[in-house]
RNA sequence: GGUCCCUUCGUCUAUCGGUUAGGACGCCAGGUUUUCAACCUGGAAAGAGGGGUUCGAUUCCCCUAGGGACUGCCA
């Protein structure tokens, strides 16, 4: 079965008729896994032979999934449309071996047959299979087919164990269709044959591909490859995946504010187990995967868990690069706003350390960071001015002097300036905190407070102090 | 219809014949508390059903049920 002296070389091989979804984002992060893990290769073939559907759009669509994923392949993509030829040559020595054989059935001729067959419980035989070439007609269209096999097939995969069919079940299927061009269990197993590939690791929506190519393979005198069919990934009503409940192009996720190494982690987690372990960086993934640990059963997309996983991993991240990712989500949320500023950019990176311990997306971060950027003066209304009730203001009035003073504007002498306040005043904490918490934030969440004045800056504090002190009055 | 695959807490999973069936997310309760979150502690929560095999089955086999894939001159 697999020649373990050789590299690993894995493929993802996507046909361009759609985004990349995240079943096969999952399938991607595999290949790549196992290639990345033992130092091989991870190729990336576009399977376009079908030029109707198969659309520019969709492989450049494909490809900045992958990339934005973090998922890097080897060399150039390979279009399998330009192997056409090399295909047909293929199919040649097929034919050479008696392997394959000229069928002059038409289309409905071949539909009829499958019918007699359906009833008989078996699977299209052609009548051409056997014909001697003297009796082929000169000048009438022809495909050529795969003369299957009698024997049983059993294919050994990597997830599902031994897998095994009985040689009836296999059409005689079509290699090269009427118009002379490849058809894909074919175009598939020259492809990789000639690709070099060791293991293919794709959905088991292709099981019994594997044994129509496997077939051909043994036909060929070729060696198989190692083949791993993982389960589909299911929605979270455990139905076939649809565009209501994630299928959805992986750029969706992003525009969701998820980060990729955050979606990789919960994509390697679903169906795939290193004992208990839940969190993986790259180096770790790599390191630790194998196809030992997918699991058979198809799992469901859980976007709480995604959105928990993907804020371990927003821990984790660099502050600078957050700053950066996160931008334009606080464009979003605060018209006008410059972000290239320098008070922007020192405000957010001062913060960023604890403001991304409480996010789980870059959608939430920006909204934990919103008090930093919003505009001013703060408007207050309604429950939100509540804490402004009283003699609210008057105490931040008599505050205000008492922070103007401090020769040291930082969170540790601003929180015991606070205690020193409440203290001189006979007061809880909360009778100025909540004033002090609805002037500096406008009731947008954020941390503690001597935290907030730290990165708001003196200038900034006593600005919006004073703002809710005029209104106040 | 036929063939094949799958089935442990709500979800993702551990277990590779002997465990009080473990962890994570979510949920519930409590704690912390200056908002929101985070955080800490505790809790509820599972082997689809039925037969075997075995001293012993979640684990091995069979059947049933329920999901799913395939069954093209699509990929």
């Amino acid at each position: 079965m697999q020649n373990t002296t050789q590299p690993i070389v894995t493929r993802f091989a996507p046909s361009p008729t759609g985004y990349l979804h995240i079943g096969g984002a999952r399938t991607a992060l595999f290949n790549w896994l196992l290639a990345r893990g033992a130092g091989g290769k991870f190729l990336l073939r576009i399977e376009d032979t079908d030029r109707q559907r198969s659309t520019e759009d969709a492989t450049r669509a494909i490809l900045d999934g992958l990339t934005w994923l973090g998922l890097d392949w080897d060399g150039a993509p390979v279009s399998q449309n330009a192997n056409v030829r090399r295909h047909a040559e293929v199919v040649d020595e097929l034919l050479a071996k008696g392997r394959a054989f000229r069928c002059y059935m038409t289309e409905e001729d071949a539909a009829a047959e499958r019918q007699v067959a359906f009833s008989e419980g078996r699977a299209l035989r052609s009548p051409w299979r056997d014909r001697p070439g003297s009796e082929t007609p000169a000048d009438t269209p022809f495909t050529v087919r795969f003369r299957a096999g009698d024997d049983d097939i059993i294919v050994e995969d990597a997830v599902q164990g031994d897998v095994r069919w009985k040689g009836k079940e296999f059409d005689d299927l079509v290699l090269l269709r009427s118009d002379g061009t490849p058809t894909y269990n074919l175009a598939v197993v020259a492809d990789d044959h000639d690709m070099g590939i060791t293991h293919i690791v794709r959905g088991d929506d292709h099981l019994v591909n594997a044994a129509r190519q496997a077939q051909i393979y043994d036909a060929l005198g070729w060696q198989r490859p190692v083949f791993a069919h993982v389960p589909l990934i299911h929605g979270p009503d455990g139905k076939k995946l649809s565009k209501r409940h994630g299928a959805l192009g992986i750029e969706a996720y992003r525009d969701l504010g998820y980060l990729p190494e955050g979606l990789r982690n919960y994509l390697l987690r679903l169906g795939w187990s290193h004992g208990d372990q839940e969190y993986f960086t790259d180096a770790e993934a790599q390191a630790v995967f194998s196809l030992s640990g997918l699991n058979k059963a198809p799992g469901r997309l859980d976007f709480d868990k995604m959105a928990s996983v993907n804020a371990h991993h927003m821990k984790l991240a660099d502050n600078a690069r957050l700053l950066e990712l996160v931008s334009p989500w606080c464009e979003k949320l605060a018209e006008g706003l410059d972000t290239g500023s320098t008070a922007f950019r020192a405000r957010l990176l001062a913060a960023m350390d604890v403001l991304k311990t409480r996010a789980s997306t870059l959608a939430e971060l920006a909204e934990q960071a919103y008090f930093l950027f919003r505009p001013v003066p703060i408007v207050l209304e309604g429950k939100a001015a509540k804490p402004l009730n009283g003699d609210a203001p008057e105490l931040l009035a008599r505050l205000l002097p008492r922070l103007e003073a401090l020769p040291h504007w930082a969170s540790a002498p601003l929180h015991a300036e606070l205690e020193a306040f409440t203290e001189a005043e006979s007061i809880g904490f909360g009778k100025i905190g909540a004033p002090l918490r609805a002037a500096l934030t406008g009731g947008a969440p954020a941390p503690d407070l001597s935290l907030v004045m730290e990165w708001l800056g003196r200038d900034e504090v006593l600005r919006r102090m004073a703002d809710q002190i005029k209104t106040g009055v």
